[in-house]
DNA sequence: ATCTATTTGTACGTATGTATT
DNA sequence: AAATACATACGTACAAATAGA
């Protein structure tokens, strides 16, 4: 597991700040440094590196912005490795689709097989604990709606779902991918055409849903899990279509 | 298309600088500023802020490091909007994983589902000239490897043809997840057991695999192109879990 | 509770670098 | 080639935060 930092390219000229921040992330690796470990002090680093105080200060926002360190002022203070979190990695990747016109067909046809692939593994595997407060999270949302407010709330609520799966994923890649998926339609804004009324038949297979899923992830089923996902992305996407949900694009938020 | 931040929180004390670089943030998307639109100058935004020179320049290295801004000395320089790019994103996500452990089996996982659909999607729509740029990329890996270093250079070169079919994706989020993917894949380093000989038999598959797909995508037909590239999916995974693998930790360079 | 030492955070003046016209 | 309009870099001085005595 000998960690190292590919470097090489064209290397465009780059601005002072940002070799220091890449020589330091590469220090970082050599030194196998961990989350938690602290760096050199600023004055250190102004020796080391024969930069200002301005050059090195720089060089730490752009490796505070990656989320790649922690900085603290006072005694025992400093920068420390730090272990980029899941919001930081979403939002910088929000930063990228911000520009790209993302439509919901577009999430969904990445839900409709992701999604089922990763409640079938995790079938029987979850602890009581995250079996209760799934359970606990449909509760939110065991009554119709009255109002087009509350209907957004369990909208949320019901997406909320979705999210402590993706949390409890073993596969970290599948986790990431869901979790920031979830949280770009958590983000959206909803529109409904006036002619298209609530539809609770829908409203409702997607709560049945849920419950069945609950029932065949405690039961260690892993192909029932699988299909009954799959039937309740295909209703979500149903009810996303019908409301005429439209993309907007935002800035995600730390 | 009204694009907002979404700001709330605990909002815990954030440093000036990052506190300026958010609000030059709110300020672009209340601007409707896009790609190649120009920020006010140093001087004008220390004014406006009423910060120092310094806390100014490190909100904009935030900025930079996030790839949402591109900077230039010179008349007529400054800071302008720029699009995030697909490089830095990927960059950035990777920082992420840099500390999760990722399997190749966590990979494949995704690739097996992911990849079958992208080529379904894309077949009939390439241009003639994509298509043949598929077919020269094959054609760099046309005899079997004799050594391991060719066949590492293969191995990368394989890989490539994915990355030229995720560029083509309609579907961003798509076309992201697997070029990112493929990153990963073409940045490890190969550890193969001694007892664990090249097997040409695969690796002709694999390469039988391409060509066919080529043939589906321009014949368009979505459901040989779905179901060639899901079997050279297992063929690339078998061929993986043979060569004894490793994932090893590393930044990606932009 | 106060002081003190440590370490980052902010300010500002000046000089240098760089690309356009 | 020179002037101009910008960012880039440096150094010093001082302010703020925090932990510990």
């Amino acid at each position: 597991m000998l960690p190292a930092t590919t470097r090489s390219k064209a290397e465009a000229k780059l601005s002072r700040p940002v070799q220091v921040a890449e020589a330091i992330k590469d220090w970082v690796v050599e030194q196998r440094l961990q989350a938690g470990d602290r760096l050199p002090g600023e004055t250190e680093l102004i020796e080391r590196f024969s930069m200002s105080k301005g050059t090195i200060r720089e060089a730490m926002r752009i490796l505070e912005a990656q989320g790649l360190i922690k900085t603290r002022t006072g005694p025992g203070g400093g920068s420390f490795v730090h272990e980029v979190s899941r919001q930081r990695a979403k939002a910088l990747l929000g930063n990228y689709f911000y520009f790209k016109d993302l439509t919901i067909g577009d999430i969904y046809q990445l839900r409709l097989t992701l999604e089922p692939e990763l409640a079938a593994s995790l079938a029987g595997k979850l602890s009581e604990e995250i079996l209760r407060a799934l359970e606990e999270n449909i509760a939110e949302y065991s009554e119709p709606a009255t109002d087009i407010d509350e209907e957004r709330t369990q909208h949320v609520a019901s997406l909320r779902f979705h999210t402590i799966l993706a949390e409890q994923a073993e596969n970290p890649l599948l986790g990431f991918v869901i979790d920031f998926m979830v949280n770009l339609l958590s983000d959206l804004t909803v529109y409904r055409r006036l002619y298209s009324p609530p539809n609770v038949e829908l409203w409702q297979q997607g709560h049945d849903h849920q419950q069945a899923l609950v029932k065949a992830l405690r039961d260690g089923d892993p192909d029932a899990a699988r299909a009954i996902m799959s039937d309740h992305m295909e209703t979500a996407w149903k009810l996303m279509r019908r409301q005429e949900v439209k993309m907007q694009n935002r800035f995600i938020s730390e």
